[in-house]
DNA sequence: CGGCTTGACT
């Protein structure tokens, strides 16, 4: 399988060459195209920064919103808003992109006031609000706990010229899910539809998630259903929602029948999965299930835990109870 | 020339 793999992609390299000569003849006269600068900790970025202001021409806003994304997927939200200033301060012009960063990070930073203020920057600097510059601040609202200025957003949109969009909806939908609004979030369901907006897995999932955990599982089995005949079918995440929730109950039987449907239609069950399991079973103080789920982890050889490196920190806490109970 | 921004599960 891994030879047909890099074969195939052998081919694609070879058929891309041979299209476009040009190009080729671009990367040996200039040297590789610059491709996304790779960053992994806040000192590579703060020190590509750096040295991106030291040449000259200087690198376009896009090379330094890169940068801004990559600091604000590490978290270090507030040395995004800083590194801006320093932008703002070297006259690099921020663009819709740059300005659409800096709302998510004061959301992220609770600051929702200085989110809100940089709508000002947009019109400032003649630049429109994007539908993704609503959204980012609902979720704003929602992470604040304020359904209300949420619901009232989206209603503005609406009404307005920036039309909600299937992101807009799923965010208000889970705020309302997680606060257990289950009903208004329904409401919510059928109007994006009447406003002509289809529903997808992600705003079933927030729904499916939001019944189960008022323990509703006929209304999640009516989901379920109503999603499959949309032909929008539940994947990993979904039956992850329902696992978890059904362990939280203490549900074991029926969260591990859940794992067997899943499995049955062929979406293999993750780290996630088996972490509600354990964390199930162990709530319940039930450590030899917990145990053979771990057993059975291991097992699968640990393959459940490729791509997952930040989550198995939470799987040796979770193990850890085991054995220490186990102990007593 | 375009690229770069938002949403779900432990």
């Amino acid at each position: 399988m891994p030879f047909l793999h890099s074969t195939s992609t052998l081919v694609a390299l070879f058929h891309s060459q041979s299209s476009k000569p040009s190009k080729s003849q671009l990367v040996r006269e200039r040297g590789p195209v610059p491709s996304k600068p790779k960053v992994t900790t806040l000192e590579d970025a703060l020190n590509l920064f750096d040295e991106m202001l030291q040449r000259r021409p200087l690198p376009s806003v896009v090379r330094f919103n890169q940068i801004l994304t990559q600091v604000s997927k590490l978290k270090h939200h507030s040395a995004v808003i800083s590194l801006n200033k320093q932008m703002r301060m070297l006259g690099i012009a921020s663009d819709v992109y740059t300005l659409n960063i800096i709302i998510n990070c004061f959301c992220h930073l609770n600051q929702m006031g200085f989110s809100i203020s940089v709508l000002g920057h947009f019109f400032k600097l003649g630049l429109q609000p994007n539908v993704i510059t609503f959204n980012t601040l609902t979720k704003g609202f929602c992470m604040m706990g304020n359904k209300n200025l949420a619901i009232q957003l989206l209603r503005n949109m609406e009404t307005g010229s920036c039309k909600p969009d299937v992101i807009t909806y799923n965010t208000v939908i889970d705020g309302l899910c997680k606060d257990t609004l289950v009903g208004d979030a329904m409401n919510l369901f059928s109007e994006m539809i009447s406003w002509g907006i289809a529903p997808n897995v992600i705003t079933y999932n927030s729904l499916i998630d939001g019944v189960c955990r008022l323990g509703k599982w006929e209304e999640a089995t009516m989901c379920l259903n109503k999603m499959v005949s949309q032909n929008i079918f539940p994947y990993v995440c979904t039956f992850n929602i329902l696992v978890d929730a059904l362990c939280k109950e203490g549900m074991g039987m029926e969260a591990k029948s859940a794992v067997q449907m899943m499995i049955r239609r062929d979406i293999d069950p993750n780290v996630i999965t088996y972490n509600s399991l354990m964390d199930g079973y162990c709530l319940r103080g039930e450590m030899d299930k917990a145990r053979q789920v771990f057993d059975l982890v291991v097992s699968r050889g640990w393959k459940c835990l490729v791509g997952n490196f930040f989550l198995i920190p939470l799987l040796v806490v979770v193990l850890l109870t085991v054995f220490a109970k186990q102990g007593e």
